[in-house]
DNA sequence: CTGAAAGCGCTTACAG
DNA sequence: CTGAAAGCGCTTACAG
């Protein structure tokens, strides 16, 4: 550890040669600035020997870049979040970047703040799970150059450097395995809150009645808050069950769907039936209720790293690129 | 947003005042520099009007002060880490602060790494859950005046700044109800590594056989690894029941716990018997599990703020501080 | 009350 | 091949 502080000044006196040619070496610039081979090999070594570390405050002024990068997302301590988050810091890693994160709560004021905190903080980048109203401050950002990745949702088809999960295929096939498991009522328990996965899971939901031509009944599609639903959705998931007679249920998610898990174990315990549920997303945890389920499972540590390495991709880039990725979620039948 | 990224010197030269001046009142320090209000009123709004953000590259280098603090855990995937992450990361926007955090994986050559880059990168402060090896590196750091906490564990009682749950007591309570519930020989999975986590919780399962007078029996006490220990754990519980004939476990912590669960569930459905368990932390999932258990809960928020708070003490401080603050964690009983 | 100047530690044209 | 110098954008003694 360097606590004596060493600086380029402090080399280059001790050597008698200029802070330039340190410099050159110390990035490796030393081919191409023709050092000759004597003077790098005495500069590394001294360097070494004084313990040197480039300042990356004085580098970061200078270059303008500080090999940092900023995550945002609804609540790092929400485990979806949270693992994206390790996957990313894995992939920074590789490329020498750091993590700064922030959680906007879904809120829209605080996203903003976020955002504008990190880019003034000279961020190299943002990678972000949008609240809604980021929607204009992030276009505009990226419409001057700024790098930033969307991941888990988007607003329209028209941002840039987008990564999410097959949201409406991924919750067709859920319900097509329900149908197939010989449901013809189900029950869907969403968001109430607009965005793209909410609306493209609905459709993938609505995609597979069709297909099977089972009736598109809003009497049994329910929404709930984002964050402390469980009241909510076990109401829900009563009424469901007691006054309109689903044989299923497909949850928005994994947390949702443990919870709305509960009940259905209860019932099915009580009544003797066997309901099963759909959910996109799965956990450990789900397998505990015990009940038949079928989930569609993120690949969440791809995400990360997909996303990141696009944003590497854009920060290196001079124009602006323009990519979707879509990941395909896994799916895992345990309905029986 | 500034894209247009206005410096002291533009405003400078737009009111034709010095820099000095703009740069006091922007800090706040136009009372004690006697700036009169009628300067101070013409610069805050010129600045205002042209967007003026301070360059933070800037300022860091000038002071030294980076406004960034280090976070490094085990594992930021893991919910235990993510929600003091979530916890530390409200705590330092109260203060103004930033976090850049790490992943060690408990590998000691990761987390040296991290404190290195983390240091070297001129954050102002580290929180930590130190690997095994981290010790003489960051008591070094510390005495040469580096603001450090240490989170969930330390080395010894030489450690200064230092954030955990009582450990000891908290076993001690948890086996104490398994006691008093009729529980005569209770199992002990806990981890093969070593730490003052380990070394406590055992110590309060110690305590509370002997206060009791019952046999501290090494067969029923097992070791597993700290990750991908599912299969460890099924074995461990498996010939614990079957073939040491314990009435019921204590599990070193949650996860382990539910995974250990799991077994017990099952055998209690086949045997008709009702084994209960014990554990350190819990999770909404515990309960999923149908098994009578108690817990005791840590203050995980807590112990993110206290941790955050006590770092901004250190590093606002000239002197070391030596600060040990216990967490109790909160009694869970389930076990009916 | 206010201004001119140094300096934090780098990188990078510009000269030679 | 190598050195001297400017400048990134601040803060803060030092003068007046």
């Amino acid at each position: 550890m360097g606590f004596k502080k060493v600086s380029l000044k402090d080399i280059s006196k001790e050597l008698g040669v200029s802070q330039s040619l340190i410099s050159f070496v110390m990035n490796g610039k030393a081919k191409e600035m023709r050092v000759s081979d004597a003077m790098v090999e005495k500069i590394l070594k001294k360097a070494d020997e004084m313990g040197y570390k480039a300042n990356p405050m004085a580098q970061a002024l200078r270059t303008g870049k500080s090999n940092t990068i900023g995550l945002i997302v609804a609540d790092i301590s929400n485990s979806f979040y949270s693992k994206i988050a390790r996957s990313i810091e894995d992939e920074a890693t590789e490329h020498g970047y750091h993590v700064i994160f922030g959680s906007s709560d879904e809120n829209d004021k605080r996203s903003t703040e976020l955002i504008n905190l990190f880019y003034d903080k000279k961020i190299d980048g943002l990678i972000i799970s949008p609240a809604k109203g980021d929607r204009d401050n992030l276009m505009k950002l990226q419409n001057s150059g700024f790098p930033i990745v969307l991941i888990d949702r988007y607003f329209s088809e028209n941002e840039s450097n987008i990564v999410v999960a097959n949201n409406l295929s991924g919750s067709y096939e859920i319900v097509k395995r329900l149908i197939k498991n010989g449901n013809k009522k189900i029950g869907y328990i969403t968001h109430g809150t607009d965005s793209s996965v909410v609306r493209y899971r609905y459709q993938g939901y609505v995609k597979a009645l069709k297909e099977f031509e089972l009736e598109l009944n809003h009497q049994i599609i329910r929404k709930v808050s984002h964050i402390n639903n469980e009241q909510e959705i076990e109401t829900n998931v009563k009424d469901l069950i007691e006054n309109h007679d689903i044989d299923s249920i497909f949850f928005f998610n994994n947390t949702m769907a443990i919870e709305g898990g509960k009940i259905i174990r209860e019932y099915n315990k009580s009544s003797g039936r066997n309901l099963g549920i759909g959910c996109f997303d799965s956990s450990r945890y789900l397998e505990l209720l015990g009940i038949p389920y079928v989930s569609a499972v993120q690949q969440v540590e791809k995400l990360g790293e997909v996303s990141m390495r696009l944003l590497m991709r854009q920060i290196n880039s001079t124009s602006q690129l323009n990519e979707k990725k879509v990941l395909t979620a896994r799916l895992i039948d345990k309905l029986g």
